[in-house]
DNA sequence: TGTTAGCACTCTATGGTTCAGAGTGCTAAA
DNA sequence: TTTAGCACTCTGAACCATAGAGTGCTAACA
């Protein structure tokens, strides 16, 4: 719905917005008629606001103040007018030169990124690390440490390495391990580990009747780590920059940010709800958790071999530069994805 | 140095410090002859103050306020004052559930120890994770996970585990990499991470001339582990309840915690020079740290096997509750060497 | 019909002043 | 040595007055 303005009107409203993204000031005519060439007097500019007021996109704080850009106001700027600001080309030299000279772990790379992004913006940058989910299995050790105990290495196909303890309730030999592990490997490499849990049931228990019992250990952590969504790896930066920002001088604000960021459950649920293509805008109530009503969340996620294995957000106060914020989170997305699925 | 203070004086210096703690206000000699029942009417009590003023173990804003410790009050009252307040049984039966219920992966039983300090006090806590330097091998593992890549695995006598990524400017056999894990596993497997280093060079290269080349980037592996230091893992968590703090409403005092807790390189520091046995506690400008001079700091090592293999500290304003603080610092530092250990 | 100059009106932020209250230091008496 | 009493000091809150920024409205103008 383009709520039908006229190019004037327009005009003022992405100035109102611009300006006040730069001053975080309220606007006023005069500002508008100096500082944006609009050829039209204070007086004129000032019955537009009247107009953009009654429409909801812009409002007072008090009769004698200038105006602010409402939410809806944001949105209609960041739907209609607002123009992508894009990159610089050092900046995106310098993003290049982040990926290209990682190797590939991939909690480096986004730790990297995240720095990277502190230094572009003022917001809190925030990752979800990859899922395994969509990633096909490459190979699976079991290593043992103790008589009861066992470090299983899983490798995937794209070069991403976990490990975790194997607890048994009893001793296991070398040889029960290394059997178990190569079944395993000869039956699931290849496969994802969404379609690992699907097939297990099924096909290794009779192949395997001497080892069920390790086997049930072995199995439930595979299934454990293809199931952990985003349950594990939220890295983030950037907390203090925040509090470069004007609205973050009132000390309860400072608190809920803190609150969100050591909370984390919140910010994991904005990068679970991210799925689609391209970059999200979601601008203070149009946000569904609570806490970050008044803030300015922006989310892409990022690829591995056309799937989606993570995600990542700048977040900042609903007078956020959008322009410039979407910019580098879509850059950045793109240069991550393309940078796992080997094309630097 | 004890500055022979009479007893009187030691009364009044406690209730100024303990009041100030509580209240975070200037304490006046009505309050402590109100509160503190000293026998004496505040005239005398003003009458002490006013030494204790000379002394430089308290002082004043300004003429006609209250008083409030100096940081050698402070000092004074830690030293000789202060009894230390133990803990409740009800939160010592807290800490060992929280420690007898962890499986031995050590960043999971730190994280949940974090999260315990965080419900027991609002202060900062922040612990270097456990350093390979003095514990032992177990083994080593190299996976082939592409043609130039392996994965080593490396695990601690103390169930501790390692893995990173091996990237080789030439194609490498499993057999290879086998022999190598073999001859490695032969020659250190038992000694500690620091003693490896400094035998390294003379007895394995000559056993293994054919694989001289792969062992180079091994071992450069090996030894980048060893020397690790306080270079990674640095855990920590209580930012937000630091906020409660009234010294903390000053929105330049919170960037300042702000930067230490993002920045992290001071609190590794602060870490790295604990080394001695039992507590220390560092008030304002004792600490060698900038950052930090008008903070209380509270630190303690974490053993196992006898070697301290990190730390864990406590960071709050210099008007912390050294006795409360001190205490649970050094519980939990006893509980997490003792559960190390294996002595749950 | 759209634009604009002019003006009255409103609201905020700032600085100054006053005043009560809290607390001290000192003196003199117990 | 202790303490009651009192003068003195400093802070913080409350209360003004005022300047300045900005608006809405009206009436004149293109």
């Amino acid at each position: 719905m383009s709520l039908n303005l006229n190019l004037r009107k327009q005009q003022v409203l992405e100035a109102v917005v611009e300006d006040h993204i730069i001053t975080a000031e309220p606007v006023s005519s005069r500002t508008i008629a100096r500082k944006y060439q609009l050829g039209v007097s204070p007086a004129t500019i000032r019955n537009e606001m009247a107009d953009l007021e009654e429409m909801g996109l812009i409002e007072q704080l008090h009769t004698s103040s200038g105006r602010i850009p409402s939410q809806q106001g944001y949105r209609y700027y960041v739907d209609w007018l607002m123009r992508k600001s894009g990159l610089t080309t050092d900046e995106e030299g310098q993003i290049h030169t982040v990926f290209a000279r990682q190797a590939r772990e991939l909690a480096l790379v986004v730790q990297h990124a995240i720095k990277l992004v502190t230094q572009l913006t003022d917001y809190l940058v925030f990752f979800s690390g990859p899922q395994l989910e969509h990633t096909a299995l490459q190979q699976v050790r079991l290593i043992p440490v103790a008589p009861e105990r066992a470090l299983m290495v899983i490798v995937s196909e794209t070069g991403w390495v976990e490990n975790k303890f194997v607890e048994f309730d009893f001793p296991v030999t070398v040889d029960d391990l290394e059997q178990v592990a190569g079944v395993l490997n000869d039956h699931f490499r290849g496969l994802t580990f969404s379609q690992i849990t699907r097939t297990v049931l099924r096909s290794v228990y009779q192949e395997l009747t001497e080892q069920r019992l390790l086997l049930d250990y072995v199995l439930e952590i595979m299934e454990s780590l293809a199931r952990r969504d985003y349950a594990d790896g939220l890295y983030l930066g950037g907390a203090r920059n925040v509090l470069k920002q004007p609205e973050y001088q009132d000390i309860q604000q400072v608190r809920k940010l803190l609150d969100l960021v050591e909370g984390e459950q919140t910010l994991r649920e904005i990068l679970h709800e991210t799925t689609g293509e391209g970059i999200t805008v979601r601008i203070g109530r149009e946000n569904r958790q609570d806490q970050v009503q008044d803030c300015g969340v922006i989310t892409a996620v990022y690829l591995l071999g056309g799937n989606i294995v993570g995600a990542m957000g700048l977040l900042g106060p609903v007078r956020m530069d959008y322009a410039r914020a979407s910019s580098i989170v879509d850059y950045i997305a793109q240069s991550l994805s393309g940078y796992l699925s080997g094309h630097p």
